[in-house]
DNA sequence: TTAAAATTGACAAATGACTGTCAGTTTATA
DNA sequence: TATAAACTGACAGTCATTTGTCAATTTTAA
């Protein structure tokens, strides 16, 4: 199973690599910051499972990042665990109520933070587990599985069901590339035998039903299909 | 592209040819042996991708070469599809419990065989997100495997399959230096017969499409090419 | 220090691989 | 059984890759 990804803020390198260290062991893929502004650049980017954050950084500090994380519909969802140095209490307090999901003092123990770190994505997953988001919004499309249906501009539009699976399992992970083995796989199910060609069929059907929307597609030749971010 | 090797164990040299005739003109390249033992022997040595075998053979039967390839490290992991005749039902279950990927009964059809073979190959096929460091940040520069997409200062890089190997290939050892041949072992696959300079071509597009960032990737000269430490 | 040899960079042309598309067939569903 | 859906195979157009050639640069040897 592919690991989440977790963005790591801090002013400090030597901060930085002890946590990347901590959790590249656990699996996780890490991204790393230096500054607010980087950081928020990175997270509207790559969208990370989870946000590691120091709150007292050089220019834009780790409240207003917070701010500005959960006012932006992109990234409101993004667990922030916060870092903070004594004397801080009264910024934990407002990083709470902010949104953030948890707090370490330092100096801290990288074993608690990758204990809190592991116990909030386990919380998130467990929510999402398997149901893959009931409805998902793309612009003015709207993808509805409990309806099983796909709606552009408020206009029902026909699939069947293997352009339905196929649009929906893309959009599930945004900008992730699958090749079409994996797409076969997954809307299929494994051992089910089939030309990879008959994906590229579906695709052309779904761009076709789509219609201006057909470019949320996207081909990555030599590789396979992605759901535009 | 390099396609995978597929071992034809039968004893009937009729049926070896009707397989051998499908599965090259699927593009696979093809082993054969007639016996049991000739089967163990191909296996170990030439490692083929994948192993269609009849359970009736003379000396070594085909369970007792399932059980012996599932019993050795270095073939444990290759795929067998068994054949099976009429009546051989209890064996389907045995070589199944053994470890065999899937049975295919005689008579057979070409194009069924072809179908299984496809689907079981195509599972093994590599997953993007899973590979080293799904994520890899270099200063400004972030790529990201799962996405296949490198960003540079928050702007996406359009890079060609080759390219993005490549540059994701020597980023994931900084600094470590490595020869043309190596590189097109890595990014191509071994053995696969290309003239090493047809690497330096894709150095100079690469250089071209990182800007700034072009410097990132080192000539040594006489050597290879590294990524910048 | 200079000339020759080796190596890499750059570019254009040729080759080859990949995708989009369509028509025809098979398979699944009602 | 009728209808829709899914699959395959073929082909054309597009784009990536490979190769060869030549210039520029660096290294080696005299």
């Amino acid at each position: 199973m592919a690991k989440e990804t977790i963005l790591i803020v801090d002013d400090e390198q030597d901060i930085i690599e002890l946590i990347k260290y901590n959790l590249k062991n656990e699996g996780y893929a890490i991204l790393t910051a230096q500054t607010g502004e980087q950081a928020v650049k990175i997270a509207e980017q790559s969208q990370p499972d989870l946000m590691v954050l120091d709150l007292m950084l050089p220019g834009i500090d780790g409240l207003e990042v917070t701010k500005y994380l959960k006012n932006n519909e992109q990234t409101r969802d993004m667990p922030i665990v916060m870092l903070t140095a004594k004397g801080e209490e009264s910024d934990i307090v407002t990083g709470l109520e902010l949104g953030a999901s948890d707090y370490i003092s330092k100096p801290f123990s990288p074993k608690v933070l990758v204990a809190r770190i592991r116990a909030i994505l386990r919380r998130r997953k467990k929510n999402f587990a398997d149901t893959p988001d009931r409805i998902k919004q793309i612009g003015e499309m709207i993808i509805d599985r409990a309806r099983h249906m796909v709606t552009i501009e408020g206009n029902a539009v026909d699939l069947t069901l293997s352009e339905f699976e196929l649009l929906s399992f893309l959009a599930d992970k945004k900008g992730w590339v699958f090749t079409r083995g994996q797409i076969v796989d997954a809307i299929r199910g494994e051992n089910y035998a089939v030309t990879e060609r008959s994906i590229d069929v579906v695709i052309v059907g779904l761009r076709k039903k789509l219609k201006n929307y057909a470019s949320v597609i996207e081909t990555v030749r030599g590789v396979g299909y992605r759901f535009r971010e």
